[in-house]
DNA sequence: GCGTTTCTACCTACACGAAGGTAGATTATC
DNA sequence: GATAATCTACCTTCGTGTAGGTAGAAACGC
């Protein structure tokens, strides 16, 4: 048979697979990989359990697209917002914001980030790896600050590690208090509370804190 | 330290259930709870799988303890490297020093730690908890500094948010890089650069960056 | 237009391995 | 010889992956 198929898909096919990825993703930030059963995912879209082999075929794979697909969209979400900045700080600052604001609006994601980090080095069939991906983003604007002069000489790693790293917990860490303390990081007030903080951080770090 | 109730009690036991928490501290931060199998920590004490049931009844009561015993010693730690301090900054920057070091000479606590930030909630059976241990810690000193007018009126949790979240990162990311980036966070050199930039970002938190 | 066929998107049922926990025998220690 | 410590062997539960079946839609032949 020659091939002429797929001129108009649209089978509804394609909206069950993006409920599962969805629902996937929600189980494996809330239980993490081994707890996540596909029957928890399974009852979350309606469907039965091996309908989701029909799409993925196995846990594996169905865990690897959705931590892809997590590094694709916050990947684009940063050069998006990094596309109007010039100033090496202003960049740095969109940067951090970027993941500030992709993070408190997909708390799943940051979830599955924060249980990927405390995971040994990167599996072998799974090259992409967030900590390689958001090091190599920042690592050029930090370049670029340091070559100016604008910035002090610092690694990108220490940024990475000092200040990125506070966007994931803000997020992850909101419902680990009891009740007293619990916050919501997505209210506006608390959120540009914590994002004036990051920046403080920031310009401190690269040395253009009172200038 | 520990409890020590039964005065002429066979050491021999003592020292085999201490081998198997150490181990299962390895076990449940290089796998995750539910990934970890009580043969691989069984296997790394040395001996068989029904003899860690003799000294803990369920895998669920052998982890609580493991949590429960970082807990203490890291609450513990804290508590000494701020005895001499009696500057709110410098308590402060002993206090954050104390965390950075605990992690870093016991790199499982900090991957445990990690884990158990992504999860949801608190469980119910097991009311201590990393964040409020560590935020009451914390507040107390925030507090006073703010008390005194040293520090601007900052909250505890941003500085646990915001500073303490990236020693967790600095000791959980060293694994998480390539082989041309990866670095040994209890390497001296790496670790005091590490440390300066954590002072850094702290006065800059509290509002004496340059003193 | 209408039967036939094929494909999509699900389903039920089951087989199999893996892991936790249990029972009771066995060895070491005093 | 009693008690602590560890073992072997077994049971049970649970979750994945597999095999195979079915209703309905789309494509096809005439």
């Amino acid at each position: 048979m020659s091939g002429n198929r797929q001129v108009s898909r649209q089978p509804r096919g394609d909206a069950t697979r993006q409920a599962i990825l969805d629902a996937a993703e929600r189980i494996f930030a809330d239980l993490g990989y081994a707890a996540a059963r596909l029957e928890d995912v399974a009852q979350l879209v309606g469907i039965r359990r091996p309908s989701i082999v029909y799409y993925f075929a196995a846990k594996q794979q169905l865990y690897d697209q959705v931590e892809a697909d997590i590094f694709a969209a916050m990947h684009q979400f940063v050069l998006e917002r990094m596309a109007g900045a010039g100033d090496p700080l202003e960049r740095l600052l969109a940067l951090l914001d970027a993941w500030l604001d992709f993070l408190v609006q997909r708390p799943t994601a940051a979830r599955i980030i924060q249980r990927l980090v405390a995971d040994l080095g990167p599996r072998g069939d799974n090259p992409v790896r967030f900590s390689e991906t958001a090091l190599r983003d920042i690592e050029a604007v930090v370049a670029e600050g340091v070559s100016t002069g604008q910035f002090r000489p610092v690694s990108a790693m220490h940024i990475l590690n000092g200040i990125a790293a506070g966007a994931l917990f803000y997020v992850c860490n909101a419902g680990q208090m009891g009740q007293t303390r619990a916050y919501d990081p997505a209210d506006p007030d608390e959120l540009e509370r914590f994002r004036a903080m990051m920046h403080v951080l920031a310009r401190a770090a690269v040395g253009q804190e009172a200038r």
